[in-house]
DNA sequence: GCAGGATGCTTTAAGTTTAATCTATTTAGA
DNA sequence: TCTAAATAGATTAAACTTAAAGCATCCTGC
């Protein structure tokens, strides 16, 4: 089973940039490579321990901290993924009883998207897992060294919205 | 057109935390949402200007970095995705004529697959404008703190891919 | 040499994701 | 009011991705 390309890590993305790359362009393949590793981690563990897709508890993630629930686009937006997929998704966890769609009684077009009882439940159990994997991940960095590169990335996120925004006319 | 979810930044993935979150999962979250944001603002951009996708990029930048060629598990171990998928990026960019595959002379089951003329002619033009987006991006950061980061991000791959060795017995 | 296992690549089927389009509903303005 | 534009959601086709299986070639230890 070809589970992880790259888990050795000797060689990846970074590897044989030439001299003239630049800090920007390796700074991101940088951001990138961690975050695709991570994130790997956290594909591969939830299918084996709870057989169920980042996106899905990605999905779940959201409606558990919003338990009056989400309308389809909210959840589009907040996933950063399309409208499109998240009809599949939804589709597919309300067929197994984890969430559930309701009418929005305020704008007949809406749905709200909520947990169930089951969903909770469920959610309860990868959510603590999940924490532990990342916390173990991220565990070699101080507290020091996380507060600095959490506001690192603050400006990251920042300036990335602002480029977008620019280019959205 | 929708081309962008999220791109208002208003809510995203990163909103609702409830105070008991904790730290190091709120830095995974930002993480993925800085590097989501870029990936998506790289992705729109390759197909508008350039008709053509990430991962094809992807796999002709390492070929750019590699002029001797590189195998196709080459390729998958450094872009992240398993053979299949190289298998296929690398059969449409070979119809294009941008890549083409030679047979290892000293190994028969490998291939050594390298950018055309044509290739290396139609990857310079993207380069170029794939790093000045990233530049532009990136461009909020002092050269300190591009270094601090790039620093900090080491350090999390790092410990993420000695997280995953672990796990791999 | 020569089994038996490892490696390199491809194929297949299933699932995911996207961009674009469609229908229904709401909103805003003449 | 009434029409046009905007919005919410679903749907579609095409592209991407994966896991698993298959075929050919290489390598190791007897």
């Amino acid at each position: 089973m070809l589970r992880q390309a790259a888990a050795s890590g000797r060689e990846d993305r970074e590897s044989g940039s030439r001299a003239d790359d630049h800090r920007a362009l390796r700074l991101w393949l940088r951001l990138l490579t961690c975050t695709q590793l991570i994130e790997g981690q956290v594909r591969g563990r939830l299918r084996e321990r709870f057989a169920t897709t980042l996106p899905r508890f990605d999905l779940m993630s959201q409606l558990e901290r919003h338990p009056q629930g989400l309308k389809m686009n909210e959840l589009s937006r907040r996933m950063m993924v399309t409208g499109g997929n998240v009809t599949g998704i939804v589709d597919q966890l309300a067929a197994e009883g984890l969430v559930e769609r309701q009418a929005d009684p305020a704008d007949r077009r809406a749905l709200r998207v909520r947990l169930t009882r089951a969903g909770e439940r469920e959610f309860a159990e990868m959510a603590r897992a999940h924490e532990e994997w990342i916390v173990a991940t991220l565990a070699g960095l101080s507290r020091r060294e996380h507060a600095e590169l959490f506001r690192l990335l603050a400006k990251v996120k920042q300036h990335a919205l602002a480029n977008i925004a620019k280019g959205a006319t």
